[in-house]
DNA sequence: GGCGTCACGCACCGATTGGTGCGTTGGTGG
DNA sequence: CCACCAACGCACCAATCGGTGCGTGACGCC
């Protein structure tokens, strides 16, 4: 597993080592929702660059916590293995207290629009 | 609140947005458990700069996650405010998980050795 | 056949993050 | 008076991250 360092402080550091940057939690908390396409992916979270989004999904199926389905229509589908499914308590976290939070602070969350595909 | 956006595409992005970057939420861990000196936390995360540690302590001041005392002896000491405790469950999940993980993956996680002071 | 889309890779660049080294002020102890 | 500690700030730098722009091959559609 390239990148890991054998010890770490804490757990706390260990995970973050594994889940830091920018996108990687916000495309896991995605597909913790249901699997999703490369495109849709893309559209959800449109501040993302197709760039980051490959190189974020490729590290995150690099350690084993999405995988890609090709499918028969030759669209590839993202899921979150067993592994990436136990990441959900992490994820519902964040995301609990990112919407408390935000009304706190009166911070608005706003989807993209959803389009039709 | 310097640096915060006025919308966010979903709620774990908000979160990250408040939280992210390679310490803060180490810092946020360990102050979890109890409040701590300055130097207590310097030496409890040794790979976390002086200076790092200053900005990021003052950063999560700034955002009312943190807040310190300081005491008769002088001495300034760190502590999650109520806000900050509203954390815990993002904390011990990370951390939950970071353990969990690390044991799968053979990743020794070693806190430093304790020092008298 | 040409065009558009999909899902990448590559080169380059700007911004940010984190670290080092040094300095500061105030306090304490020898 | 000096040394050390505590808790910062500042300048500078290296590394990393994320983005842009462009290119690619495969595929589907007109």
């Amino acid at each position: 597993m390239t990148g890991l360092r054998k010890s770490y402080g804490c757990p706390v550091e260990f995970s973050l080592d594994l889940l830091g940057g920018k996108w990687k939690m916000v495309i896991l908390a995605r597909l913790k929702q249901n699997l999703m396409r490369y495109g849709e992916l893309r559209r959800a979270i449109p501040d993302l660059s197709d760039k980051v989004l490959t190189e974020r999904l490729g590290g995150l199926r690099e350690v084993g916590l999405v995988e890609s389905l090709a499918d028969a229509d030759g669209v590839t589908r993202y899921q979150l293995t067993a592994r990436g499914e136990s990441l959900r308590s992490v994820l519902q976290a964040l995301y609990d207290w990112g919407e408390a939070e935000a009304a706190t602070l009166k911070v608005s969350i706003r989807p993209p629009a959803p389009t039709s595909d």
